[in-house]
Formats: C-alpha cells, structure tokens, sequence
DNA sequence: TTATCATATCGAAAGTTTCCGATGTGTCAA
DNA sequence: TTGACACATCGGAAACTTTCGATATGATAA
C-alpha cells in the first residue's frame, strides 16, 4: 500500500453525486472538456473553470469539491501559470479498489 | 451484475465508522461475538441484540445502522423466532469491489 | 391472554454536509 | 503597478445525518 488511505474519508468523497461525476468525467476528459493549447488533459489535467462549467455550479463549489477529492487521495493538482490542473489518481483509485476486494 | 448497486447509497452506508465495524465484525464473527445454540453465524449471522452489545450504543442506533447497511446490499436479514440475524452479503460486496476497479 | 424479550420505527437535538455569494490570493499582460 | 482572470477560502442558510429515548410491533412462553 503506497498511499496511506482514509477509507471513511474516501467514501465520504464518494457519497456525494458532482463529485463520482467529475471523477467519472476526469476518466476521460477528451469526451467531457476542450484541452488548452499544449495541454495534454490525460497527462497534466483539467482546469478548475472547465470543470465548473461542465458542473454548472459555482466555481466556489467546484473548487471546495476538488479540494475534497484531493484530500481524500482520489485526485491530484498541478499549478501552470494561472491554471490548477485536476487529474485523477489512477494509482490511487486502483489501490483502493484492491482494497475493497481484500479487506472489506 | 446480478445485485442492482446504487453507488452512492453504498459509499454512505460505508461513510460512518461503526457501520464498517459492523461489517468487519460480520466477516469473522467468531471472534467478536457468541453463537446462538444450534446457530452457525456464518451461514446465518448475528442477531440485533448482540451487535448492539459489542457497537455499545443503543439498540434502536444498531437497528437503523444495519437497516442502511441492508439498504445499501451490503448484508441481508433472515428472521429466526423472535431474532434477527444479520450477515454480509459476500457476493454484493465482492460485486462492488469488482465494480470499482472496473467502472470507477 | 398476558408478560416478556427482540426488533423496528418515530420524533427530536446536535452535528455535518451541501451549496452559495462575497472576498482573499496568486499570476500574468498591458 | 494595476487590471483582469483563475482559483481558494470564509461565513452562512438549508438540508441531511447521527444518535438518542420513547413507543409500536411481533414472537414466544407461561
């Protein structure tokens, strides 16, 4: 187990409608967003506007959602210039599906 | 997919602590509880009031708790004289399992 | 049939989550 | 160096969850 889990707080993310959504939609963001130029989506991410306007929330919902996937471990951020760029933790997601088959 | 899994009712029955220790305690129940004569709680499970011993809260808590867990599809019920016994459901939780490292 | 035990359900107080608008912070271009 | 844009954070109203005690229902035994 590399990363150090918090099943609670991970199902906790999980519970929740937007945020399985953008999980789903990180899955593959060529069907869901427009990449930036010289951005690969796969590779770098999402932006947090992208993902707000696929949400139709407000971006301050959209930001405190990623925050909490991030948190609990199901996404990771990288700053470029003025854009945060959201991708999913395949590792991550992966280690917690073994998880749940091994342990629970 | 034999069991019709709502995700988000599952990951909220799994977002409480004492919900999966209640789970956890049902996938060995030898170790945290005494059977009932004539009982084997492995094929038939473990009754309200013991659960509600080991939890230490009240039994209309332990009740509701395992009526979400049943909710959800993660154990099942088989009324026995005046008792309830309570099990998991291995196949929906090995069904969820499968899910996650496929679907999400 | 009534008393008793096991379980389910109801109603409510306290705590948490959802989602928003307003405001703060970081970055870049003019 | 200021304006504008992207993002994060704060504070709060409404909805939901947690947990309880009280009460209802079901089953059995006396």
């Amino acid at each position: 187990m590399i990363i150090c889990m918090e099943p609670i707080e991970i199902f906790k993310a999980l519970s929740n409608e937007s945020r399985l959504q953008i999980l789903h939609w990180l899955k593959d963001p060529e069907k869901h967003f427009t990449p930036h130029e010289g951005i690969d989506m796969r590779k770098i991410g999402v932006c947090v506007c992208q993902i707000t306007d696929t949400l139709k929330m407000t971006q301050s919902t959209t930001s405190q959602y990623l925050s909490i996937l991030q948190r609990a471990g199901l996404v990771t951020a990288e700053r470029i210039g003025k854009y945060t760029y959201f991708k999913r933790n395949e590792e991550a997601i992966r280690e917690i599906g073994a998880f749940f088959t091994n342990e629970m």
